[in-house]
DNA sequence: ATGACGGTGTGGCACCGA
């Protein structure tokens, strides 16, 4: 079973994009990031011809996941029920694989903007809030896969200049410990169980020659819980289409279970 | 580094992202 995210910031204009990696990738199930349009104007039928099914949880013009999956998804939740957010960011829903049932828990992280800011006080709700949540749910759901854009690279080695940036945003000591408390619930980082090339990253700014730099940041990430670590056996970012015109500024993340 | 680059909105720049 292969599982995969994206940020593709803006379906609207990433749709074509989307449809042509799955061409490449047929992966069972994608979740993508920063759809930045309502449920209404979601490609549901596009993707239905491209053998998907589709939930959508979007609003308009920032944020919005969504998961697609070859077969139905179900038991479908939006948000971190009990946690007040104007911000569609997580959703989860239930695949069925050969091997079991699979819980996928796909979030947008906040951003956070900078430490002291107000933005930056919401990110650490969030994360609380998502943290206490995914205890209950892995509880429920053991073979939980919790996939997305982080928006904190984990280590220093995830990040091309972890020296000038630490203490900045997605570098700083509070999202790097959160990111740990994530781990605490038994989930486990997919890239990091393997041997992986030095200087690998998700996402690269559009500024600056960025990617062609490979100034970037390693900030999407699967995590598998306890029951499904060990039936991993590859993860991979696929670089290809940050090299496409009118690229995402993200790269996707694929995982492999066995 | 103040900026850059790219997407969205009801726009003519401001905002947000990372």
């Amino acid at each position: 079973m292969k599982i995969a995210t994206w940020n593709i910031n803006s379906l609207t204009v990433r749709l074509p994009q989307v449809l042509d990696w799955l061409a490449a990738h047929p992966v069972d199930a994608l979740g993508l990031q920063e759809l930045k349009l309502t449920d209404d104007k979601f490609p549901f039928a596009a993707l239905q011809d491209a053998g998907y099914h589709a939930v959508a949880f979007g609003q308009k013009t920032y944020n919005g996941v969504a998961l697609l999956a070859r077969s139905p998804l179900r038991d479908v939740v939006r948000n971190i029920p009990g946690h007040g957010d104007a911000q569609a960011r997580v959703l989860a829903a239930t695949v069925d694989s050969a091997s079991g049932p699979v819980r996928l828990v796909n979030c947008y992280f906040v951003n956070g903007q900078a430490p002291g800011t107000d933005k930056f006080a919401y990110k650490m709700l969030w994360l609380q809030a998502l943290h206490d949540w995914l205890r209950s749910e892995i509880a429920q759901h053991p073979r939980l896969v919790l996939l997305g854009d982080f928006n904190v690279a984990p280590e220093d080695r995830d990040s091309f200049d972890p020296e000038g940036l630490r203490g900045t945003i997605h570098h700083t000591d509070e999202e790097r410990a959160h990111f740990q408390a994530l781990l605490a619930l038994g989930l486990t980082d997919a890239y990091r169980l393997f041997e992986q090339p030095e200087k690998s990253y998700s996402w690269w700014d559009y500024r600056m020659l960025g990617f062609q730099k490979n100034r970037g940041l390693r900030i999407d990430h699967i995590l598998v819980s306890e029951a499904l670590r060990g039936a991993v056996t590859a993860c991979t970012i696929d670089r290809a289409p940050r090299k496409n015109p009118q690229p995402s500024d993200h790269a996707p993340v694929m995982v492999t279970l066995g």
